[in-house]
DNA sequence: ATCTATAGCCTACACGTGTAGTCGTTGTCA
DNA sequence: TGACAACGACTACACGTGTAGGCTATAGAT
């Protein structure tokens, strides 16, 4: 069950990773068309950051004809989570306070996320509840 | 009005920050003692980052004696703000699920939390009341 | 069978950061 | 008034990261 731990994922990696994790097992080159618009990289350096989220752990490839074809080893929630996880204790030093304020000054709420907020309150209330 | 944008600051100036913020105005071997145990830092680690954090903006200082008195130049709040917004932005993609799921699985939330999730949950509902 | 575009691998380089050391100056104690 | 401890400025250096170029092998087109 060693769950092998989520290694930190760089900002432009992250980027990379998306992809993958949004389109599925792709080739590099497809990588870089799929890229969000004026990201302005250069092919080489998406093939670099690929590199390095295998050396990572974080993608893994098989290969087809001479080129690989990349998908995500690690998926988008686990990362998600470790990022948030490590935020909120370093940043935040675990206050919630600043997230809830930052929640509270966000435009409107999708019924899914006042759904999820209205679980929280519920499931707190029945915790305490003695 | 212009407000100075606030800079980014490294997760090790942070902690050194954090100290100021916490304890006021202090001179750098006050801020080395006054970090938390355990840290492992040499004082001169310290000083590099009080003297980053000046080259940043984040931090003046006033000269007493042969030394330096050094507050924060930004607040706790602006810079938990930045930090969140960008996180939010970069690694959530603006998406606000991943935060809820993690304040669900947090233990207990504290009555001034579960306050704020009703007040938001309370706006929430005002705003689309139509 | 040959050519060429493309693939991955390795290398490069500047910048931020973590972590500290050296050096010249100066406040302070004896 | 002289010695010394402590200060800040400057320097150092390895590592991760952003950003890409060169090199060699080869899949695929002709």
């Amino acid at each position: 069950m060693s769950d092998k731990p989520v290694p930190a994922i760089s900002s432009a990696e992250l980027e990379v990773i998306k992809t993958l994790w949004d389109r599925g097992p792709m080739a590099a080159r497809d990588v870089f068309a799929a890229l969000p618009e004026g990201h302005g990289w250069a092919i080489k350096t998406v093939k670099t950051l690929l590199s390095r989220l295998v050396a990572k752990g974080a993608v893994t490839y098989e290969q087809v004809g001479n080129s690989y074809l990349y998908q995500p080893a690690v998926t988008r929630e686990q990362v998600t989570r470790r990022e948030l996880k490590g935020f909120v204790e370093h940043v935040l030093d675990g206050r919630l306070m600043p997230i809830l304020h930052f929640i509270e000054g966000s435009a409107d709420l999708s019924d899914a996320e006042i759904a999820q907020l209205e679980k929280i309150l519920e499931k707190q209330r029945k915790g305490s509840a003695e």
